[in-house]
Parts: structure tokens; C-alpha cells; sequence
DNA sequence: CGGATTTGACCTGCGC
DNA sequence: GCGCAGGTCAAATCCG
């Protein structure tokens, strides 16, 4: 069985940025077209921290998304007038890899004047949402990624991503991941622990979390602190991998608090 | 075989 | 009206 959410690891995260990079090698941007695309791209400067995301909507509602009127009658192809209003991110490169949806790329163009191509998605999660995403790398900073997302989604969180975010599909199998993917795998199913219901009542399923949450930081501890071999420490990390698999975060989630990925939304 | 990606063609908005 | 640039479509291709 290979779990969906797994191919988000760093090796076509890699690819996608090779993908970024395929401009010829003596590409040289006119300056001045440079400059201005680069100003219009990033006109907020906001300063981007490690593990930090920020959002910011253009209409001036943060984080809530205003494009498409979803009573409307859907056009054959989106107005751009429609996209003033659209939310921005300013990531780096793993903030690319820490979005819940499931996208799905229909697209990539190179932007006069910009060194790199933008690639746009749709989402994948439902079939008639009209949510889009267009990421490229920031001209000023080529470690960050501007994400812009478009109209919004018209169905819940899904419950497990099954496509890529912001990458190209997984090419690699799960014996090639490194352990700062498994990490972040770690990093991305703790969170989805956490944003569990506080006062709920099912003290069993909190314990059953709590214990397992236990488990997995000790086998992490064994993969950073030992002095294994890779080949061990890839073994370490795909029992970590089974572990997750067996316990079923989200399956167990949705059963027991059904209404979970809507209050998410 | 089904789903995802690639990529050239096409459509649309906008400036001149 | 024309041309450019951005956004989307869809057939071909890839991959598990």
C-alpha cells in the first residue's frame, strides 16, 4: 500500500525547482523589466522566516479567499479582472510542501522579464472546484516562492492529500527518502494531531494519540542522536513510516469526530 | 489502466 | 484593431 501523503518529499520538490530552473544558463532578464516584474510580484516585502508563512489578501481579508462567486455562472475561462482579488504567500522552500490541499498542475508559463517560469494548479481534491494556485520563485530571493491562490474551495479539507503541492509527482521510491523528509512527515502528522478538538470526550482516542505521538519522538531521537549507518537509519525510518501507516491519523480522526474536516474549513 | 504532468495551442484582457 | 502577455485547455506522455 503506498500512502498518498507520502509523496511529498524533498527529491520532486527538487525536481520542481530543477523544473523553475530551466532557463538557459546565460538568460539575462532586461534590467529594468526585471526590476518591475520583481516589484509587482513581491510588492509587500514581507520578510520570511524559516517554518514561517505569511498571508496576505489583496482585497485586504486576510487568509479568507474572495475570487470566484461560486452562485455565478462559471465562464469557460476565468476573467483576470477576477484575480485582483487572490491571497499571496511568501514561502520558502518547505513551506511548499506544508499545504493540506491536493493540487493538480495544468499549467506552466515563463513571465516576461522574470527568470522563472509559473506553474498553475488546480485542485484535485474535488472535481469542480474552482480553487487555482500559481507558485514561482521570488526574483529578489530565489529560496522563496510566491504562491497565489485564486477563488476558493468548494468542499471540506480532504482527508489525505493526494496529490502534490506546489511539486511534481513523486518519482522515487520510499527507499530513497532521506530523514529529514521522514522529519518532515513527522512534523506535518503531529500537526494534524494537534489540531484535534480540545474538549473532547474520548479520553481513549487522546491517549491511544498521546502514546503513539511518545512512540514515534523516541524513534526519531534513535534516527537523529545514533551514529547508524544510512542503510540503518533508512530502515529506522521506514518502520516510523509503518507506524504511521498502521495507526491511520486521519481515518481514525474522521471517525471519530466526523465533523472534523469541515471545521477545519 | 487511471491519474498526474508536460507542453504547444488557444483564448482573453489590456495597452497603445 | 492589433499585438503582447497571462491564463487555460487538451492531447500526448509518463508513471505507479
Amino acid at each position: 500500500m503506498e500512502n498518498p501523503a507520502f509523496s511529498f518529499d524533498s527529491w520532486s520538490f527538487q525536481q520542481e525547482e530543477e523544473d523553475l530552473m530551466s532557463f538557459p544558463e546565460n538568460f539575462e532578464p532586461n534590467p529594468k523589466v526585471f526590476d518591475e516584474v520583481c516589484t509587482e510580484l513581491n510588492p509587500y516585502s514581507i520578510p520570511v522566516l524559516e517554518d514561517h508563512v505569511e498571508q496576505v489578501s489583496v482585497s485586504g481579508s486576510a487568509i479568507s479567499f474572495s475570487g470566484a462567486n461560486k452562485d455565478s455562472a462559471k465562464p469557460k475561462r476565468s476573467s483576470r479582472k477576477n484575480q485582483k482579488n487572490r491571497v499571496v504567500q511568501h514561502v520558502k522552500a518547505d513551506g511548499l510542501q506544508s499545504d493540506i490541499w491536493a493540487w493538480r498542475k495544468y499549467g506552466q508559463k515563463p513571465i516576461k522579464g522574470s527568470p522563472h517560469p509559473r506553474s498553475y494548479y488546480r485542485c484535485s481534491s474535488s472535481k469542480g472546484c474552482l480553487a487555482r494556485k500559481q507558485v514561482e520563485r521570488s526574483c529578489t530571493d530565489p529560496g522563496v516562492f510566491i504562491i497565489t491562490y485564486t477563488a476558493e474551495h468548494s468542499h471540506g479539507h480532504p482527508s489525505r492529500r493526494n496529490s502534490l503541492s506546489g511539486t511534481t509527482r513523486n518519482k522515487s521510491s520510499t527507499a530513497t527518502k532521506t530523514l529529514a523528509d521522514r522529519n518532515e512527515l513527522l512534523h506535518e502528522e503531529e500537526e494534524t494531531v494537534l489540531v484535534s478538538p480540545t474538549n473532547t470526550s474520548n479520553e481513549s482516542v487522546e491517549q491511544e494519540i498521546s502514546v503513539k505521538i511518545e512512540e514515534l519522538q523516541q524513534m526519531l531521537e534513535e534516527i537523529d542522536h545514533s551514529d547508524k549507518s544510512l542503510s540503518q537509519n533508512i530502515m529506522l525510518s521506514e518502520e516510523l513510516v509503518q507506524s504511521f501507516e498502521d495507526f491511520e491519523f486521519e481515518g481514525l480522526f474522521l471517525d471519530q469526530f466526523p465533523d472534523l474536516s469541515q471545521s477545519m474549513d
